[in-house]
DNA sequence: TAGTGGTCTAGACCACCCA
DNA sequence: GGGTGGTCTAGACCACTAA
């Protein structure tokens, strides 16, 4: 079996070194191909049974090379036809934001938070439309202020589907926020949200303890498990106090979105 | 040869059905299972070699399965140990922020935008952090108004790192946004990003023919290419008149962030 | 030592596409 | 019909872990 003395070649060469597969090698030609722009968006590349002979390696081998950039979204196959460099994906802009509980910690200061109000209500016009009910049907509804530090930071606004969490009402939020128990209990699959900036109304600006000419950030976001709306939320962040923030890398996995 | 007869049995009984390779039926075996609650997060699974004795699968196809849902987040596996069900990943929540351009025409309205300023300049304090160079060094700088049916939504003031685009200060703008040019040029690999809400400067609430009582939404954006800064811009959006949105699933792969 | 996952091979059959 | 990718097999050697 030429692989183990190939195998062994290596290892002697490159002494205690971590071998690297076979399939990441190939992998890693490839990527510096393409980057090296020897191989240029849209071309057609060689193929597996030509990259297996020119490697000294199985075609099942270079065949999860290939796949898994594929998968990565840097290469298209197409059956009968061949591989092709895909063109970088122009994606959109993305910003991940933390759970408010995890945004304070990471700062290294103190989350607390107080539940000004918890009821079973009917769903308004708006909120009907949020959540997919018809208007009027019965929804919980929480009120919480999140502090940074004793300084209120986030006006929690929550609208829940009664059918996605029927104990809504009697659960215990002294040590764990709602988003934190729905995020548990129900595996969340689809998010639409927005962000707007806007003046806050006379009772935000009290909870927050801010000016009512004190612009706020404002996050709506409606969340979905599966076909079901979970729940709505609306955020609302004093200007001043609270900045949104998020880093993302886009080495590797394109995907969502 | 055992799997062709069976291949083509399958293709009898089900007709002209599209046929589902053996992998893929493992891996919803086993996503089935973990939805089902039959094997909870943590929970050791069946060996490569058990599911493919019990499925009558090659121990690569079983492999190919496991590996597959290992890399998409539902599974860990430990050499010489076993493989264990992953408890849903708690991630931040995303938001994906298009280009303005792509923003408005999705909305089905008219874009267009106007070139204020363009320039080289010496670097603030402020740029220079940013751009991760010296104070006093030599940038670009631009500064656009884009409108939406002639309405202006966004001020753009963008300030770039000459070593990643020396041709900026030369660039045609009238079809192509500086986005555009810099996502074409070179692979952003990393963004960093805050949003915050707050009033318009003097200056800004002019471009944007907005009050200056009125809240604006302001995005901060620094793009890397690998170690260097390719550009740093502020976005600054009415808030009356601009919405920032994102809709994302999460029935996939995780990954990012 | 027995079991696990990590990797690899050298074949194979198939559907598909193009000339 | 010859080339392409899509899938699958029945073995194999390895490093690692746990009993």
């Amino acid at each position: 079996m030429q692989y183990i003395q190939l195998r062994e070649r290596v290892k002697s060469a490159v002494m205690f070194k971590a071998p690297v597969p076979r399939y990441a090698a190939l992998k890693t030609y490839v990527c510096e191909q393409i980057e090296k722009g020897k191989w240029q968006p849209n071309d057609k590349i060689p193929s597996e049974t030509s990259l297996a002979e020119t490697f000294g390696i199985s075609r099942m081998t270079a065949n999860r090379a290939i796949r898994e950039l594929t998968d990565e979204g840097r290469l298209i196959r197409i059956a009968g036809v061949g591989t092709f460099v895909l063109p970088p994906k122009v994606r959109g802009t993305i910003l991940e934001i933390r759970s408010i509980s995890e945004e304070i910690i990471a700062r290294g200061h103190i989350h607390s938070s107080r539940l000004l109000t918890i009821e079973k209500m009917e769903a308004s016009a708006f909120v009907a439309r949020s959540l997919e009910l018809e208007e009027g049907a019965e929804i919980f509804h929480a009120v919480f202020v999140h502090f940074e530090n004793d300084e209120p930071v986030q006006l929690e606004n929550r609208f829940v589907n009664p059918a996605a969490a029927p104990d809504f009402l009697s659960l215990d939020f002294t040590n764990r926020t709602p988003s934190d128990y729905l995020l548990g209990r129900l595996p969340v699959t689809e998010i639409e949200q927005t962000i707007e900036a806007r003046l806050p109304s006379k009772q935000e600006a009290a909870h927050l303890a801010i000016d009512l000419a004190e612009p706020c950030l404002v996050l709506e976001r409606t969340s979905r498990t599966g076909q079901m709306v979970v729940t709505h939320v609306r955020l609302v962040h004093p200007g001043k106090r609270m900045t949104l923030g998020g880093r993302n890398s886009f080495d590797n996995t394109p995907s969502i979105g």
